[in-house]
DNA sequence: ACCTTTCTTGAGTGATCGTTCAAGAATATA
DNA sequence: TATATTCTTGAACGATCACTCAAGAAAGGT
């Protein structure tokens, strides 16, 4: 009936979000997508729509991975472990050589203000992964491994701001130490929650 | 001898710092820049030489502000007692109206990676203000505020983590309730590093 | 082999980007 | 009042921006 696509969208797409994670939504042209996705700007128009949809498009493939990754560690452990892990696994950011250190959802709420509706998108995102991470806390109170009275809205409000901060600050150059010793004591913050019955 | 500048130059670069910080440095155009300064294309690259050198001369005027801030504190009162109180200043972050709520270094470096004068201006004057709260911290440790095995340095960079954290959390709107809990949060760690003899 | 449908191409659109510069306006000195 | 000096103006520059569309290439159905 028709030809085929020559690209592969999901990749095409990880490409195109690692590169707006990288350089940021104004700080990328369509000529650097061009190159990156090897795609010519009709294709990329007719793939996805224009410039503001595709970085949408990333935004929730970025975060989908991110709670992807959270709802792993706490399937295969505790929930309170799960946070503690998930806080540590951040230990050797300052190592790592992808796009970038800080969250992309940060980025863009910090970046964007002229674009209302991927402001909101990257707004709606961050709610819900803060909604997982209290939801976390609101389990391990009920398992009886923190203390009853917790509360698990601030927990996890606390639990993201702290992520927010290390992760923008790993964004500069140079603090592998200092990274890691962040990461280890906020996850050493949350260890310490729990009840020794 | 000659014309007098008919603007206030360090009111000018108020509101270009005004400016930049609510935009961002490419999601401010030049445009924008003759609209809020009331300065013509030709008077702003006479006074500033262009767009990057007038950004970071806004960034310099934005950390001496805010390192002036801390050092006030610090001279009115004893170095923890500063530390919790800057940080207890944030409590009211999420009903402030002003550019924005995320601090404007943060934004530059999550911002500007293809602008390497900027970039280094940005991660020197974090530098500096970091070394301004571990002075404070190191301080405090000599005066016997604080146990005399403590880390200053790590103290200090995760002060400025959290800061970080809870400004770009801030950034996010509606959320004022839970800034003044995180505010605190932060400020009552710091208060019960306090060694009371 | 032929038609139909879908995907890809890349030159070209008007708009806006940061920047320049010759000319005019304003003021201190002589 | 004339002159020298500095500041301001605004039209214009080439470059780049996000984006379009007519034409060609590829593949499934008949």
């Amino acid at each position: 009936m028709a030809r085929r696509p020559s690209h592969d969208r999901a990749a095409t797409l990880d490409r195109a979000r690692d590169l707006f994670w990288a350089k940021g939504y104004h700080g990328t042209s369509l000529k650097d997508l061009e190159a990156a996705l090897d795609m010519r700007p009709g294709s990329i128009y007719a793939a996805f729509q224009n410039k503001e949809t595709l970085y949408g498009l990333t935004l929730a493939r970025y975060a989908e991975t991110g709670q992807n990754g959270f709802a792993a560690l706490q399937s295969a452990m505790g929930p309170l472990e799960a946070l503690e892990a998930h806080m540590r696994n951040l230990a050797d950011l300052g190592t790592r050589s992808g796009p970038a250190r800080a969250c992309m959802l940060v980025k863009t709420i910090l970046e964007i203000a002229d674009v209302p509706g991927l402001r909101a998108q990257a707004e709606t995102l961050m709610a819900e992964t803060e909604a997982g991470f209290i939801a976390a806390f609101a389990e391990a109170r009920d398992r009886g491994e923190i203390a009853a009275e917790s509360d698990p809205e601030a927990l996890g409000q606390r639990f993201q701001a702290e992520i927010v901060g290390l992760r923008a600050y790993a964004q500069r150059s140079g603090s592998a130490e200092a990274v890691a010793q962040l990461a280890n004591a906020f996850a050493d913050r949350v260890a310490e929650l729990r009840m020794h019955a």
